[in-house]
DNA sequence: AGTAAGTGTAAAGTTAACCTTACACGAAAT
DNA sequence: ATTTCGTGTAAGGTTAACTTTACACTTACT
């Protein structure tokens, strides 16, 4: 699914694996999810959305994104 | 993780097999999330949301469920 | 009494979201 | 030149989110 992981963590100055850490996620899926291979848990996506301050909506775009 | 989905669904007088069929997953697999026997997909925790009208976290109670 | 509808649950199978390990590459620093 | 860091990716394994099928139970209707 797109979506803006990879803008959000460089605006935090995150490598892949320190927010693979904070999310304790492996970096490779941090990775993955940037890369699109596949998407997040229902847990991790909202990691991610506290994280970054923000809706699960506004990183994720279900609208644009296919379903796999 | 503790959810409305109950609650929702019998607001719009649906069963669980009826709400299975709206967002296209079976009747055992919406019966499991209302009964707290898993998680869902985020596409699926997506699909609850739009039809109900309500963001994820309305619907989902993160902070206040444990983690699996 | 019988039957239909809604729910709860269990078993067995598939698939995707993770994991660890590993290797290759480019950029930057020493 | 070589090491270090960040990233990309692949292989193989585990687990949980689903599936279908099936059976039991309750409630309501005829």
């Amino acid at each position: 699914m797109i979506n803006k992981v990879k803008e959000l963590r460089e605006l935090y100055g995150l490598t892949q694996g320190q927010l693979g850490e904070k999310v304790n996620v492996s970096r490779q899926a941090i990775n993955a999810i940037e890369k699109n291979k596949f998407d997040p848990s229902i847990w991790l996506a909202y990691d991610l959305a506290k994280l970054f301050n923000k809706s699960i909506k506004e990183i994720f775009d279900f609208e644009g994104s296919k379903r796999k």
